[in-house]
DNA sequence: GGTCATCTTGATCGGGCCGTCATAAATCAC
DNA sequence: GTGATTTATGACGGCCCGATCAAGATGACC
């Protein structure tokens, strides 16, 4: 057997994700990512093959992570919409210095790429629907409980959902005030409590 | 007096502010804009100093723009609360090949700009700031006319409208099917609707 | 129609971009 | 220790980027 790698594909790939979660596509140069992954030009194409492709992968891991989060914390919690209601919050609640105190990578993607890049605004518009169907089947089972009425659609209630966390998270990248911040998430927290039939 | 320019001013801004708005920031290349305005490297330069000059003005000229626009709309509706709900509803009506059909310049641009132009993204924050001031200012004229309730505050209000406003927008650079546009956009303006007092 | 201030042109600049490749280094099997 | 095989290196290429500027074109004024 030949030689072995030197770096930790999982651990390099996560710092690429930070990265061009951070920066964006477009204005991460390979500069940067040399800097970053600690690795020279020819490396990252013999691991990654290329600068979208690497994106994509990244992309994939944070598709991933946050929607396993997610459905974690969801069912973690007393009941569905409480879950539902409490992740709001949580994000208003993120440490001053907690990395994950931006917008969604997804939403960043789709504004960055759309133009350029099809094939990446594309992906990232099938890993907002598969996190949308993961909002949807948490409506669901907070549908089967008997917790929400019965004629409200998951579905429609997800797409709510989600424009709430969208705008919620963008207020992150903006760095609006935690007081603020606070409120809103509240405002939008009450409102799915306000569901409970 | 000398030889006057051969191009109009205004409609040059406004072509490149729709150029700008397509593709970002970072994405749209002089090439592009010499294409688009019809000018040569040089007397862009000389007409608006650099490209990111040219960007403010362009940003500026969307935000004046809109913001009259929200404000006329509000004035013109039968009330004020009425004015806001039917704004919502308004984005998901626009016609499928209405040139507005996408993201607010000013997400797209603290999206595009956030880690590489802090002039711009600062800039593209005041603007988001002053339209939110429009916003509490029409709360506030409801709240005056005993059409909301008096405990409310005009610029939570607001904020939550404006991330109601930002995340629909949102739905059309995502192409979102009409049909669950409109469900978006009716379950947005229902909340404002209900806060009737 | 001559003068002159201004506008317009487009070749050209230095630089950074993404990506490649020949070479060197490292590891394992025997 | 040797050879086979893979990984790592980083200088380099071709390209396009934003920006400049000297020269030419144009129109307003006398």
């Amino acid at each position: 057997m030949p030689r072995p790698a030197t770096y930790d594909r999982d651990e390099t790939l996560d710092t690429a994700m930070t990265l061009f979660w951070d920066k964006g596509y477009h204005a991460t140069s390979l500069k940067d990512l040399e800097a970053a992954l600690n690795m020279k030009p020819g490396s990252i194409y013999a691991a990654f093959k290329s600068k979208e492709n690497l994106y994509l992968l990244a992309l994939e891991k944070y598709s991933e992570t946050f929607r396993a989060l997610f459905k974690t914390k969801v069912a973690e919690a007393k009941s569905p919409l409480q879950g539902l209601a409490d992740h709001l919050r949580s994000y208003a609640l993120l440490s001053p210095n907690d990395t994950t105190r931006k917008a969604c990578m997804l939403t960043k993607t789709m504004v960055d790429t759309g133009s350029t890049d099809a094939a990446i605004a594309d992906r990232s518009r099938q890993y907002m629907e598969a996190m949308r169907m993961e909002i949807a089947s948490a409506f669901n089972a907070a549908k089967t409980l008997g917790e929400i009425n019965s004629d409200m659609s998951p579905e429609r209630l997800a797409r709510r959902y989600q424009a709430n966390v969208t705008a919620l998270r963008l207020e992150l990248h903006q760095k609006t005030n935690q007081a603020e911040l606070c409120e809103l998430a509240e405002d939008m927290a009450r409102e799915v409590e306000a569901l409970r039939a």
